[in-house]
DNA sequence: TGATATTGATCAGTATGCTGACTATCAGTA
DNA sequence: TACTGATAGTCAGCATACTGATCAATATCA
């Protein structure tokens, strides 16, 4: 019988596990109240201004259906902005606020701080390695999800 | 501004969403309907019979609360059965069933053969090297979420 | 012993993530 | 143009995961 800690699988969710918790406390003690996968739409959404929410989940690998729930709650809290496309009536027009660009800003320092302490077991080297290994399995198996990495069609 | 490919919190994410798809593809394609937290748990109870859900959720660095939810859809099916402690009236013993038994033995290929695909972009060198990172990396991080890993007490 | 603290399990509430279905709209084509 | 297929977004339903609370039972110690 092959232990837990053979099973990639078993470390891939154990490692996300405690790399949320690192994300969420940093935050926190920051002031702020944004998660992960929020994060990092915002962050997309400034980066591609006007994106609709297909080409948002493709660039972070969301699946559509949770990108709703997302764009909801970022919404709910003044940081983007949510308007119908003049170019695709079924499409939405997604856009960061003033707020959302000042939220970002000064959560920066919080989210780099939290991706050194989720490595803080290994040295620079290792750390690169991992990440490095990481993107290549992910590469690799992109197509296996129902919410692949996707390209901005620009 | 920093890529989502340089954040390992970002690479975690997306390495356990792979994960997750090889893992439910390969089991439905064995005829079975088990999530990778359900057949965790149904292995370790196996390997450990009559343990109360705490010692559990140490066991699998689960969260106390998550795990309620897990037995109950393992009980359901049949997989375990869950009385009261004969030592402690609050603790559930937790023991697997004949047909759990059943299911772990003839579930396990599809499992082996899901931590192959999802390592599919890796050489069998590279595959160990990024078990031993994130083991590593797990290792230090393991106080830092709310579920850590526990040892059993025997 | 009796007060206090701790522990095992559960629950309510919230946030991902998925499957599958549905509506509205768009695009391609006969 | 009318039909067909594809696409954007949403929704219902289910399964992790977490926070924080509660209840019952056990442990601890003055």
């Amino acid at each position: 019988m092959k232990d837990n800690n053979d099973m990639p699988g078993h470390l891939a969710r154990r490692f996300q596990q405690i790399a949320v918790a690192v994300f969420l406390a940093e935050v926190e003690d920051a002031g702020f109240d944004l998660t992960p996968v929020q994060y990092a739409a915002l962050a997309t959404i400034k980066a591609n201004p006007g994106l609709d929410q297909v080409t948002l989940a493709g660039l972070i690998a969301y699946d559509r259906t949770t990108i709703t729930g997302v764009i909801d709650r970022l919404v709910q809290k003044g940081l983007i902005e949510r308007r119908p496309s003049s170019r695709d009536r079924r499409a939405r027009e997604l856009e960061i606020t003033d707020e959302g660009r000042r939220t970002l800003r000064k959560i920066t320092p919080a989210v780099e701080s939290a991706q050194r302490i989720m490595l803080r077991g290994l040295s620079a080297k290792e750390g690169e390695e991992l990440m490095r290994l990481l993107r290549k399995a992910i590469a690799a198996g992109n197509e296996l999800s129902r919410a692949p990495l996707r390209d901005a069609q620009v």
